[in-house]
RNA sequence: GCCGGCGUGGCGGAACGGCAGACGCGGUGGACUCAAAAUCCACUGUCCUUACGGGCAUGAGGGUUCAAGUCCCUCCGCCGGCACCA
């Protein structure tokens, strides 16, 4: 249907939108087979690079899923390409690769409904993706690329696994976990999203299954304290902070009371508190319903009573445990402690406000000073005396009564009811309450994180068979090196085992081996790794991708490493950041790597919303296709239309009608080049001077600058400016031409490519020196002087620059218009900044 | 509820505490054309004024300053994260 003529035009997307002129079609695939077939972006370990001219910049890579990129991919993809090949052509060695993180639910539901081997489906995906992101133009070194699910890859994946396994940071637990019911696996604490599965927002539940986890709590400290010297956006920060949520306190004991109110000798109950200043306030304490002594203390009155509340709440999903927090519920177990403070006899309940997993699962409760406790002892009527009190207020300097206080406050004051130690500021006395508490031998100093290991095993196929035996005599065995990978077997069907284990089960023949220990029976691990696990490392990986005898070289990896720039989603925030930092800081301990971080700067892309500002979703129908736009206007147009959108970091509406305006921009340099190549315009071997000169080195210097700190849209914007002025000319001075090209060519590669071409260079221009600038030509001479009255603009002049304060107070007094405004008024004083503005300001 | 981030023309967005609205889209008028498209030129925050000019404008309200979109306080709205973590 397709004419030769109007190839470039489609009226489908937009109608309307006016057609491109020039032949993008034909020189994005030009110059996309001249790069690959003269591996122009291959990169190697040169050591004729000084440390400070190498970058490793790195993308998040994508999972492959079939519904091919959408246009959120490429927008950080173009930013790091741009970056990349502006670095080269200031003389960087850059190491820029890409890959695909390619083991993952996707394939393996639709291997369920298909019987497709999720390996086929994958690689046809990868297949894909690999053609979107190459008719993009972006100068990775494919050389590079790394699959996740491929065995040369996972083998690593495995024998980094094995060296967690060896530093006793993976264990075996049996505990309820986050089980998802429609993925059919279990889920890790930081996938689960207000209670949903975060990939299919299934309702989460709870069950029990044998399980392999990751001791990162072991690193929560190094993970907290390293934070501070990366330069990565503060909001993750932050983010990661709240998630490993440390916090200061006290545990101590309290005494199980025996009938005649004395302590009994046994059991104590130990609790954490970051208030240990509330302790005389302290008039109950609470156990979470699965705590080990909550059937032990119980009275016999009490014990029905006891045993429904802790049924009911097992059979509670977290969800609703979580859901009904508003209305508290509990149950007196009909036993009391003692509380260390003051021997005072307080009753122990049992509810579910109070957390297993976190702290000791007891709490005292204050509930003077804790909302939660408050909305608990008011419902349940128990005691509240209140032992802080606002510093200044009557309360402190007069003692509180021994009651409760109008309304519950965590702020912190003075205490009060405490004592010897009233009138003492909560920082001091929680200090000198932990020394006390020590010293008595009732309790310590104690820090707790709301973090929580992590739980690596899933029970599902596609993914990193765990490489672990279970042997009747030996145990838990660890497969050798030297049988690594241990590879994923066919199985005949997907569908994960009723019994919540992997499909793996049922593959005898794979099942059953000999122990690598004692050479008897032993039945290798069913559950397979997450999909985190393959990105954890990556990076290292596409340092030096196909060695077959380590992981990675340790020269190469000093070469590149740290990654000095990582672009990618926030939505990453927690989970693969935190993991992959976790396992980098395990590879620096066992000496690996060199590294205590793997990326140095980290920056999100904002999302590309759909042209109707909505999250751009299927559903929605207001999904933008790549391919579509590539076809209409063209690779160039596309990435430096998403540059031009705004800032990289903040969200944006897509607008193909905004694309036409960056088309015309691109048009307009091969409208230039039509003219010289027709001798409309001519190209002039003279210098440039006055003020076109002046232009081109400003834009020279904005753009190298914006270039540089991503701030791709007004960098465009300055390109823009001086293309509309170069436009203009009848002679086009050489140089100033070659600059422009220069200086388009990180923005629109391939365009940039065919000018340069045109201009009878015959090599590319990925490694030729960026344009220079020269500060004396960026400055005007002449510099419009604001004046202002009373900070009103009234009038300007202009005056050469460097023109002294004085003068410029003086010229500008004496304007007419000036004089009008402030005739007959008293002077008060008068502002001047240099090459700037004059600010008179007069009274009335 | 708590913790972040953001509110600027019709739209995307610019703006070291110093001319608010660069650049682009859209719109209006004009040139070219038989006509259109493309291209080029001019105008384009808003109100008052024939004009010259002037007033008002960066979510709302206060404050600091000679000068505030920018700094501080209060509030409102939107987006993201966390959510009984003792």
């Amino acid at each position: 249907m397709e004419t030769g003529q109007d190839r470039y035009y489609s009226p489908t997307v937009l109608p309307g939108v006016p057609m491109a002129k020039y032949p993008f079609s034909d020189i994005e695939s030009k110059w996309q087979r001249r790069w690959e077939g003269e591996r122009t972006f291959k990169v190697l370990e040169d050591s004729a690079f000084p440390k400070e001219k190498r970058r490793y910049v790195l993308d998040m890579f994508p999972y492959p899923s079939g519904a091919g990129l959408h246009v959120g991919h490429p927008e950080g993809y173009t930013a790091t390409d741009i970056h990349c090949r502006f670095l080269r052509m200031r003389g960087y060695n850059v190491l820029h690769p890409m890959g695909f993180d390619s083991f993952g639910l996707p394939a393996e539901n639709y291997a369920i409904q298909t019987g497709t081997h999720p390996a086929v489906t994958t690689r046809t995906n990868i297949e894909r993706f690999r053609e979107q992101i190459k008719a993009l133009g972006f100068s990775y070194d494919w050389d590079r690329e790394v699959s996740t699910c491929e065995e040369d890859y996972y083998k690593w994946t495995q024998w980094i696994f094995l060296k967690l396994f060896d530093k006793g940071l993976a264990y075996e637990a049996e505990m309820p976990i986050n089980w998802c019911p429609s993925c059919k696996t279990g889920l890790a604490n930081e996938e689960v999203k207000d209670g949903e599965c975060d990939r299919c927002h299934t309702k989460v539940t709870r069950k029990r299954i044998r399980q392999w986890v990751l001791r990162i709590t072991a690193y929560a400290d190094r993970l907290l304290e390293d934070l501070e010297e990366l330069d990565w956006p503060e909001a993750i920060k932050i983010q990661q902070r709240n998630w490993i949520g440390r916090s200061e306190g006290a545990t101590l004991g309290f005494a199980v009371a025996r009938p005649d109110g004395k302590p009994s000798r046994g059991d104590a109950i130990e609790v954490f508190t970051t208030r240990p200043d509330t302790l005389f306030g302290a008039t109950y304490m609470v156990l979470s319903p699965e705590h080990p002594l909550v059937m032990k203390i119980t009275s016999k009155g009490q014990r029905p009573a006891v045993e429904a509340y802790v049924e009911s709440a097992a059979r509670k999903s977290d969800l609703e445990r979580t859901d009904l927090a508003k209305d508290k519920t509990g149950v007196f177990t009909g036993a009391y402690a003692i509380n260390p403070v003051n021997e005072k006899t307080i009753p122990i309940w049992i509810s579910d406000y109070v957390l297993i997993s976190y702290g000791t699962g007891a709490i005292m409760a204050v509930p003077a000073h804790d909302e939660r406790d408050w909305d608990f002892a008011k419902k349940f009527k128990l005691p509240i005396i209140q032992v802080v009190a606002a510093e200044g207020s009557e309360e402190a300097k007069h003692g509180a009564p021994e009651a409760a206080p109008a309304e519950c406050t965590a702020a912190e004051g003075v205490a009060v009811n405490s004592g010897a130690w009233n009138g003492m500021p909560t920082e001091r006395f929680k200090t000198e309450m932990t020394a006390w508490l020590e010293e008595k031998g009732l309790g310590k100093k104690a820090i707790n994180y709301k973090l929580r290991d992590w739980l690596f095993s899933r029970q599902r196929y596609w993914g990193e068979p765990i490489p672990l035996v279970r042997c009747p005599t030996c145990g838990i065995v660890a497969i050798p090196e030297s049988e690594l990978p241990l590879v994923l077997p066919e199985v005949s069907s997907y569908t994960p085992s009723g019994t919540g284990e992997s499909p793996l089960a049922n593959v005898g023949a794979w099942l059953d081996t000999a122990c690598p220990k004692c050479g008897g029976p032993a039945r290798r691990e069913t559950n397979t790794m997450p999909q985190w696990a393959g990105s954890c490392w990556y990076y290292l990986r596409y340092i030096d991708p196909s060695n077959t005898e380590e992981f990675v070289d340790r020269a190469k990896m000093e070469y590149w490493m740290p990654v000095d720039l990582y672009v990618g989603g926030a939505e990453h925030a927690v989970l693969h950041l935190l993991y992959s930092r976790f396992w980098h800081k395990v590879l620096f301990d066992i000496g690996a790597v060199n590294t205590r971080e793997p990326f140095l700067r980290l920056v999100n892309q904002g999302m590309i919303l759909g042209e109707d500002n909505q999250k751009m979703s299927k559903s929605r129908g207001n999904v933008i296709n790549p391919d579509d736009i590539i076809r209409e206007f063209g690779a160039d147009s596309m990435r430096v239309y998403e540059m031009f959108m705004g800032p990289l970091e903040v969200s944006k509406p897509w607008a193909t009608a905004g694309l036409v305006g960056v088309s015309r921009f691109l048009e307009r340099y091969w409208g230039m080049a039509e003219k010289v190549a027709s001798g409309e315009t001519k190209l002039a071997d003279s210098a440039p001077g006055g003020e076109l000169l002046k232009l081109l080195h400003k834009t020279v210097k904005k753009v190298t600058h914006d270039t540089d700190t991503l701030n791709f849209n007004t960098g465009i914007s300055a390109m823009m400016i001086l293309s509309n002025e170069a436009a203009r000319l009848a002679e086009l001075p050489r140089s100033v031409w070659e600059s422009m090209v220069l200086m388009l060519a990180p923005y629109a590669p391939h365009l940039a490519e065919e000018l340069w071409e045109r201009l009878g260079h015959a090599e590319s221009l990925a490694r030729q020196s960026w344009p220079a600038y020269d500060e004396a030509l960026c400055a005007d001479d002449e510099k419009e002087i604001v004046v202002q009255v009373n900070g009103k603009i009234r009038e300007r002049f202009t005056a050469s620059a460097g023109t002294s304060e004085a003068e410029l107070e003086a010229r500008a007094k004496a304007l007419p218009k000036v004089l009008e405004w402030t005739m007959g008024k008293e002077l008060v004083k008068v502002v001047c900044v240099k090459d700037k503005l004059v600010n008179i300001v007069v009274k009335a």
